[in-house]
DNA sequence: ACTAAGGCGAGACAAACTGTACCATCTCTG
DNA sequence: CAGAGATGGTACAGTTTGTCTCGCCTTAGT
C-alpha cells in the first residue's frame, strides 16, 4: 500500500496552500471570486490539481469553511457576575465578526440559502458561540444569578441578533460601547437585584 | 425627438419581463443563476437585449433590488398598547422575511460585502422597516408608554436583530408565537408599569 | 538506496459562456 | 404615414470550465 491521502505531506502541502490561497480570494473578492482557475494561479498550482482535491467549486468553499471553524471562544473565568462574563464572550465574539470571520460569514448566509451543503456547515459553525453563551446562561439561572423562569434560548437570540444585524446588514462597526449597552439592556431586568 | 426611455412601452415591457425572470431566477437559484443568458431565455428575449438593458450583471440585480423595495410596513392603528403596535408591525416585518424577500435580502447580504453599490442598495432597503418601527417607539416614549430614557435605536436593534439571527443564521421559521415572546421579554422592561 | 504507487505540472481539447457587433424587422411617436 | 429607435437573430472572438493524457517528482515500504 502507499501512503493515505490524509497523511502524504505532498497532498496536505498542496492542499494547504490551495486553501490559503481560497481564504485570501474570498477575503479578497468574495465567493465568486473563489475558482478553480483563481486558486490555482493564486497557489502556484496546476490547475488540474484544483479539480483533483475538489471536483466542484462549493467543496472549496465547503472545505474552507470547516477549516475556518475555529471559531472557539474561551469561557471567561467565573469569578465574574453574569452581565461582565456575557459581555466578554460578547466582546469576542464581535471582534471576531469584525474580521475575516465577519466576512466568510457574510459569504455564507448569502451562499446557504440555496446550498444545502453549506446550509449545514453555516449550522454547525454558527452552533459553536451561542452554545457556550447558553451554557453560560444556564449556569447563571442554576446558580441564581438570572430569574429561575428565563428563557435561555431567546435571550441568547436577544444577545447575538443584534450583533449579527448591525455586522452583516448595516455593516456597522461593533464598538465595545455598543456590546455593553445591549448586554446591561437585555440582561438587566432577568437580574434579581 | 422620439419616445424617452422611461415612457416608451415597448422598453417597459421588455424590461418588466426581463426583471421578472431575474427575479425568479434570483429566488431560486441564487445571484449566480442571474446571468444575461438566463434572464434572455427565461423572459423569452434575446440575449443582446439584456447586454442592452444592463451591460453588467451587478446592474441587473441592483435594478431588482431597487424594485423589490416595496417593503413597506402599514403603521398600525394607533388605539393599541404599545406592546400591540410593535408586535404587529414585527409580524408583517417576520412574514415577508418567511417569503421571497427573505431570500432576496440573503443575497444581498452576501453581495453587499464586496460590492459598494449593492451595500448602498442594501442600506436604503433595510432602512424602511427600522425607521418605522423607530417610529413607533419613540411615539410610544412620547406618550409616555415607554421609559423617557428608553434608547430607541438599541431597542429597534434588539427587536429586530433576533428575527433575521433566527431568519438568515438559522434558517427557522419567524412563528407568530416566537414574535410574541420576543416582543414582551424586550419590551416589558421599559414599561412604566 | 531501491522500487513501485501515486500525486503533480503542463498542455491539449471540446464545450459552454461572455461580450460585442451587425442588420433586418417590428414598434412607438408625432 | 414616416422616421427614430428598440428588438430578434446571428455571427464572431476571447475567456472560462471540465476532462484527459503523459512525463516527472515525491512518498512509503523494502
Amino acid at each position: 500500500m502507499k501512503a493515505d491521502k490524509k497523511t502524504n505531506p505532498q497532498v496536505q502541502r498542496t492542499r494547504e496552500l490551495m486553501l490559503d490561497a481560497a481564504a485570501d480570494l474570498l477575503s479578497r473578492g468574495g465567493p465568486e471570486a473563489v475558482t478553480h482557475l483563481h486558486v490555482g494561479e493564486e497557489a502556484g498550482v496546476a490547475r488540474a490539481t484544483v479539480y483533483r482535491h475538489w471536483p466542484n467549486r462549493a467543496d472549496i468553499l465547503l472545505d474552507l469553511l470547516h477549516r475556518g471553524a475555529s471559531m472557539d471562544f474561551e469561557p471567561p473565568s467565573v469569578d465574574l457576575p453574569i452581565e461582565k462574563r456575557v459581555a466578554e464572550g460578547l466582546l469576542a465574539a464581535a471582534g471576531a465578526l469584525g474580521g475575516a470571520a465577519g466576512r466568510t460569514l457574510s459569504a455564507m448566509v448569502g451562499l446557504a440559502e440555496w446550498d444545502a451543503e453549506v446550509s449545514a456547515a453555516l449550522e454547525q459553525l454558527t452552533e459553536a458561540g451561542p452554545r457556550l453563551l447558553r451554557q453560560m446562561l444556564a449556569a447563571g439561572v442554576e446558580a441564581g444569578e438570572l430569574a429561575a423562569d428565563t428563557d435561555v434560548d431567546l435571550l441568547a437570540d436577544r444577545l447575538i441578533g443584534p450583533l449579527f444585524l448591525r455586522r452583516l446588514l448595516y455593516h456597522d462597526v461593533l464598538t465595545d460601547a455598543y456590546v455593553e449597552r445591549l448586554v446591561a439592556a437585555t440582561l438587566s431586568p432577568h437580574l434579581p437585584n
